[in-house]
DNA sequence: ATTACACCTTTACGCTGCGTCAAGGTCAAG
DNA sequence: CTTGACCTTGACGCAGCGTAAAGGTGTAAT
């Protein structure tokens, strides 16, 4: 199949002008040019075009996205599972701006308040995230975790100790788990202690605590991949039983544990 | 409580750059001046730019968000019940993206395979939500209903018919699900039924049908209130029972189910 | 055969939302 | 009174295109 500017800029959504700057820059170069110097596009070009389009989607700049496909060990397959990662991140990252906004709503109608720094919070997590998909790999392996986890703690505005206390907290909810999850009792002591421990290590991020939104994120845990396999580590079906545990914790019914 | 540009700055987490230049737009003016000409902000300030950082998160350009947040007519707390909104349309928008990759890693690994067209349904249904978002209102009242489907169904790269039959099955699901619902029974004969015309429906806009997508999707109408609100009008608890419904078509087990 | 019209080309300037110097004033501490 | 961390107002630069301007091309209908 075969494709002039236009037409490939329809199927794509994209403008003629952005394509014939794709030219320009070397981004996506037309198959050919016909005897009257028209573009025409083939279809390693429209997959090519694909693939642009989802890391620019991800808010890589042209440049970037350039390096990343024109590597010679460029792995599609790795890249697509990896962009996948990171759309995920993104929705997490879209699920804790939706807390902000409902955490300002509540504090709009008086249920509750907002302190200066907590206005920002859902912010610049995000800030914190694009640092990390970015950079993180590299300058991790460069100067140490060290480096970045005092980074992180800046921009979260807590003090190193607060930070240091936060990580150390999720280790401790990490291992209670664990143990809990042994007993198979999402209502025994321990996975009530671990529930409690784990809201406590919310409120570190959390502007405010609210039942229904410490539910809602157990469920996310369980439904989205990446949360559950973090929290299946240390025993099998682990993000399950924390949502049972945290499900019961929370006082919500059981037969319809969601409205 | 009163802040320098830098101290602002920090707390927002932007530059004082963007601070500086919010002024010169007259976006964010400081509550005033020091004898020295220091810019110093207030509570008030504070405030504004944590809704001006909002809109930005939502891809406004800052006209635009001048113009919102400066109408005399701005209510605070509707405008951030809107914002919400606008953030779980784009995460269902991000879901759909994501769904798309995982069709394309499906096809990469020879699973399936991916028509042209089919690879950029991601991308383009966000400019017809982004459309439909900013000038979706304006518009419909302006020029009708009538002139915003052919668009989108342009857009879609579906045929007038084909959009068409699009709304028309839409509307069958609707009307089906009231119907089985009442029944209450959703394995029922007519209930399935739903869940299979529900799947059709589906088809039109997924590059690839997986049993767990679907299933997922459905869990998604319940946790997400705009898609229950829409599943809920033709009858009480509609999202819920389509979701159980779609689980017995699928035939998800379930134990694995949310409740 | 020409006219119409939708396509295509290159060249080039304009825009947003800042980053990034440059050149200089201010303020608190030592 | 010096140092250093603040602040100020310019002014230029940059990506990623949008948007004309001026002109060549393909083809269907007259």
């Amino acid at each position: 199949m075969e494709y002039t500017v236009q037409k490939l800029a329809k199927l794509a959504g994209v403008s003629t002008r952005t394509l014939r700057y794709y030219d320009e820059i070397g981004l996506l170069e037309p198959a050919r040019k016909n005897s009257s110097g028209y573009r025409i596009y083939g279809s390693k070009e429209v997959d090519k075009l694909q693939q642009i389009l989802f890391y620019r989607e991800l808010g890589l700049d042209l440049d970037s996205i350039q390096k990343i496909i024109s590597n010679p060990s460029f792995d599609g397959p790795a890249a697509l599972r990896m962009h996948r990662e990171k759309l995920l991140a993104r929705r997490r990252q879209l699920d804790l701006l939706i807390t902000n906004v409902e955490s300002t709503i509540s504090a709009a109608e008086g249920k509750s308040t907002m302190a200066d720094n907590e206005k920002f919070k859902g912010f610049k997590q995000k800030l914190i995230d694009e640092n990390e998909q970015q950079y993180g790999e590299e300058v991790r392996g460069k100067y140490g975790d060290a480096t970045i986890d005092k980074s992180n703690a800046k921009m979260l505005n807590m003090s190193e100790e607060k930070y240091e206390e936060f990580k150390t907290l999720e280790k401790e909810v990490l291992s209670k788990l664990a143990e809990a999850c042994e007993t198979g009792d999402p209502s025994s002591e321990l996975a009530q202690k671990t529930a409690d421990l784990h809201k406590e290590w919310l409120s570190f991020t959390w502007p405010t605590y609210s039942k229904e939104a410490h539910a809602g994120l157990a469920q996310m845990y369980v439904d989205d991949e990446r949360f559950a396999a973090y929290y299946d580590k240390g025993c099998e079906g682990g993000a399950k039983f924390l949502r049972d545990a945290i499900l019961v914790y929370t006082g919500a019914e059981p037969e319809s544990s969601i409205d």
